[in-house]
DNA sequence: TAAAAATACGAACGATCGTGCTATTGTCGG
DNA sequence: CCGACAATAGCACGATCGTTCGTATTTTTA
């Protein structure tokens, strides 16, 4: 058809790695990430697969990266449609609780922070990044929602963030290890009372 | 000495060597534990550290189980000698916060339960009774703080541990990746709230 | 269409993995 | 003190790990 493609093939076939990577590193976490088992399931051969990151390390980024991207794409931008204000902060923390739903084969995210968080290196910058943005982003709606006079003045924004954050951890343990049901509602409340006590 | 010992040497040198698995195992978690490693560290052959366990996965929950009576000697012991009641709930969450941050190299327990939460097995079973040994010991201490009269009646027990168990998490996750001082401020703060929406 | 560059393969590397076997060493009750 | 038995070492195994290298095969560019 076209004398040019709009990705090479090379990039092509890189994004359908990574693709299967993050299912693979879902379940095992990017630790149980191996370059022979990925590349039987993407059907190349390991040094073929390898030549795309040049090392295991920079396969993980690659992977976390795609993450990040599915992770902002999935609950990030849907929430941003939400007007500003509170009606946005709940549609990010409801995101953030159906994200958290619907991988519960295993969170990429989530088991990168507990792999890195305590281990200096590149993965490890990558995460606090990572994690940062997105602390940030919340933190930012919340803030609007306090201009806007839905939430009190006294408000502090990286205080709510983080206790919405705790509520979001509890939920993806509890959903795993108990009951899944109790454990949205447990989070449900949660985050209403936590919103409910910043309410003017 | 005595010609019955207290112990005999086979338990002993198990003891030892679950003891340098469980440092190993918090930097590394349960799955970056390797009985190669584990031999070096205690001057054993690999065989001869084998034959304690039978098996890598006999090795993991002994080590889990280890670290479970750690926690339980390090936090939960010490809170039972406070008096029943608001007191103790204090001293409980409290002595989890001092543990998050003596532990910060990493925290085997929370590793655990990330590695093993959404894949079954004995050790998802382990860390699933683990998990819950430890949420009905903070209910119990929230119910009795109920029937004295420092709670509110309609207080939900296990709703509150849910909540409580969310700023733990939280600050396990902040201590290690942004500034481990407004973490703690953060936590303190968060738990202060959550009692004071329940006290009468 | 030919040259150049990107891409993938296959084989091999040394290392390490968990786990069997067989001795050999050490401990401990009678 | 000795015999039974527990404890440890040594060695080997098949498998898998990440990585390198040379070569073949595409794809892209000129």
């Amino acid at each position: 058809m076209s004398s040019h493609p709009t990705t090479s093939k090379g990039a092509a076939t890189r994004e359908l790695i990574v693709d299967r990577a993050y299912a693979i590193a879902c379940r095992n976490g990017l630790e149980g990430l191996s370059i022979g088992d990925l590349a039987q399931a993407v059907g190349m051969s390991k040094s073929g697969v390898f030549a795309h990151f040049g090392s295991r390390e920079g396969l993980q980024l690659a992977v976390l990266e795609s993450a990040a991207t599915r992770f902002g794409e999935a609950v990030l931008i849907p929430a941003l449609r939400a007007p500003r204000g509170l009606a946005r902060v709940r549609a990010i923390v409801h995101g953030w609780f159906d994200w958290v739903r619907d991988n519960r084969q295993g969170c990429l995210i989530h088991g990168a922070v507990s792999e890195f968080d305590s281990r200096p290196g590149p993965l490890h910058d990558a995460v606090v990044a990572l994690m940062q943005r997105w602390r940030d982003a919340t933190s930012r709606a919340i803030a609007m929602a306090v201009e806007i006079g839905e939430l009190r003045n006294d408000t502090d924004a990286a205080q709510l963030s983080f206790e919405i954050f705790g509520v979001a951890l509890a939920l993806h343990t509890d959903i795993r290890l108990f009951e899944p049901e109790a454990a949205r509602v447990h989070a449900d409340r949660a985050l209403e009372r936590l919103l409910a006590t910043q309410v003017p």
